[in-house]
DNA sequence: CCTAAAATAT
DNA sequence: GATATTTTAG
């Protein structure tokens, strides 16, 4: 059970009553804070040892509003396990130790605050405040109400970015991936001071405000209070350390483009949904970032609770995970990626280059070469270099202009083909369509294979794309199937609504005509041989047993193992 | 900065 | 287990 703002909502003489979970090895300290909290009415259950405490977290985190956590360096080392562990309660470090390091450290690990010891009444008396600040970011009322649209998010992400400036803190550059995490920890800055965090004099954003020097250099405090040494702390697998962006990172219900599996990408997807409503509305398309997330929008469950319940692998709360947000390459941002691919030509064609000709918001160089490198994948899927060069052989020269470029061609341009946009992408299946259909070859309106038309590279077939990842030929499979048919044109062949095709044929129902032919065929022949039990897609006529004997035999097979030969 | 390959997430 | 995307490494 998570703490959410329904429950605060009930809670009446909050916080009087806040139950806090004190883990401190000095037994005099722990009691001295022990007694300063209770005069508070706040509920102290007090351990000595982090494994106690753990173990009592871990057992019932519910118990829990709130954790005060020591942190000790016993011959120079600090134990971080209970942060490392505890991620769904706030826990403030109290500590004698104060280097940067050593902070920074346990605000990566996810410690709301750290808070130097000595304690005083002062110090202690508004750690409520992060009972309530989790509260708010669990998802509940507040932020399901009045998100705003993606787009504006993100962009406020990249406005901050010129505050940062003006910090003259810098962190280790090792701590970010450099594209954008900078931007995305100013923006934390930003937001902090829409939103005033819980804080105490001795919060680290105050010191960063104020501090002259820069991290690095931050090596003033002594041996022996240091418990983290540099390289230690540079050594910290990133994953940790670029948590330290998304702490406190949103206020109110204004949400920052960070990193986190529960709550942010829920915000995100809302944001991102909310936007795509609007998009409908409005014919401008601008293609926009979708964010995925683990969780699902449609269901409205955005409590904390739930996010949790779903994600037991991380041991939950806000502060979770580390990946960088998926993103989702919509049709329509496929589309981008297309047209500024085929307009860079094969030479150009680079992320850096494709990306700023796609010029999406948010949009990094990393995902364009991501994509890239998958699409060129997919080219060289369709078309294997063997078949490469059967094909180039038994074709024209028109069409050698094309393949000979071995793998990845990108053909021209074809401007004597319009392509209508509702039909021209995505020239993948996307996420949402599902699988190949193999009765998409009753839609497809493929051209029967053998003679091409002269005209065939300016000739598009209703549904056929130019597609700029190759000629849109169907060399290959050709070769190994033999020879299908497909009626030229005209309405799908239904059959009376008989499935003929079986199994196979119940896969229909998407929408083939987003396909390439290449795609198509690939999904036919993925799909076949996946379940090669199944009888073939209605016109595809299983090659003759002569043809794939002698088929073998030029390949050096003489031999046929009679389990082979049971469709003979 | 680019690409390929490995790691992860879905 | 396959696929999509991110992260890492060269």
């Amino acid at each position: 059970m998570s703490f959410s703002c329904d429950d605060l909502a009930v809670w009446k003489d909050f916080p009087k009553g806040l139950r806090i979970l004190l883990c401190d090895e000095d037994r005099e300290s722990a009691a001295d804070t022990k007694m300063k909290l209770e005069a508070m009415d706040y509920t102290v259950y007090s351990y000595c040892r982090e494994e106690d405490a753990l173990e009592a977290v871990l057992t019932k985190a519910e118990n829990y509003h709130i954790a005060i956590l020591e942190l000790t360096a016993i011959n120079g080392h600090c134990s971080f396990k209970f942060l490392e562990m505890v991620k769904d309660i706030p826990t403030i470090v109290i500590s004698k130790v104060h280097c940067l390091n050593t902070v920074m450290k346990c605000i990566a690990l996810g410690a709301v605050e750290f808070l130097q010891k000595p304690l005083s009444e002062e110090k202690l008396r508004n750690i409520w405040q992060h009972v309530v600040h989790k509260a708010f970011n669990a998802g509940g009322n507040a932020i399901s109400t009045s998100l705003k649209p993606i787009k504006e998010t993100v962009a406020s992400v990249f406005q901050i970015q010129s505050d940062f400036n003006e910090l003259n803190f810098e962190i280790p550059s090792q701590f970010f991936d450099m594209e954008q995490e900078h931007e995305e920890l100013n923006a934390k800055e930003k937001e902090n001071d829409k939103f005033s965090a819980p804080s105490t004099p001795q919060l680290i954003k105050g010191e960063r405000l104020n501090e002259d020097e820069n991290f690095q250099d931050r090596t003033d405090c002594s041996e022996k209070d240091c418990a983290i040494e540099d390289k230690e702390l540079s050594e910290l697998p990133k994953c940790i350390v670029s948590e330290t962006k998304f702490v406190d990172n949103t206020y109110n219900n204004i949400t920052v483009a960070v990193n986190s599996d529960e709550i942010l990408p829920l915000i995100l997807e809302k944001a991102a949904a909310e936007e795509s409503k609007a998009d409908d509305c409005s014919s401008g398309h601008e293609v926009s970032l979708h964010f995925l997330s683990t969780d699902n929008v449609e269901k409205e469950d955005s409590d904390l609770e739930n996010l949790t319940k779903k994600n037991p692998s991380n041991l939950n709360g806000i502060r979770g995970s580390r990946r960088r947000m998926k993103i989702d390459w919509t049709p329509e941002l496929h589309r981008k990626f297309v047209k500024a691919t085929e307009q860079l030509g094969i030479d150009q064609a680079i992320p850096s280059k494709i990306l700023e000709l796609m010029n999406v918001e948010g949009l990094t160089r990393h995902n364009v070469a991501s994509h890239l490198q998958k699409f060129r994948m997919h080219k060289r899927h369709i078309l294997p270099k063997e078949e490469d060069r059967r094909w180039q052989l038994h074709t024209d020269s028109l069409q050698k202009g094309y393949l000979q470029k071995p793998i990845m061609a990108f053909p021209t341009y074809n401007s004597n083909y319009i392509i209508p946009p509702s039909q021209a992408y995505p020239i993948w299946p996307h996420q949402t369509y599902h699988l190949p259909n193999v009765q998409m070859w009753r839609h497809s309106g493929l051209p029967t294979w053998h003679p091409p038309p002269e005209n065939w590279q300016t000739k598009v077939y209703p549904e056929i794309h130019a597609d700029a990842w190759g000629c849109p030929v169907l060399p290959h499979y050709n070769y190994s199937y033999g020879q299908y048919y497909i009626p030229p044109q005209g309405p799908p062949v239904r059959n009376n609504g008989q499935d003929v095709t079986g199994d196979r044929g119940r896969m229909l129902k998407s929408s083939y005509d987003h396909f390439t032919a290449e795609e198509v065929i690939d999904k036919v022949v993925k799909e076949v041989m996946r379940k090669p039990w199944l009888p073939l897609p209605l016109g595809l006529k299983p090659p003759s047993t002569e043809k794939i004997l002698s088929e073998l035999h030029g390949k050096g097979i003489h031999t046929i193992p009679p389990l082979h030969r049971r469709h003979s």
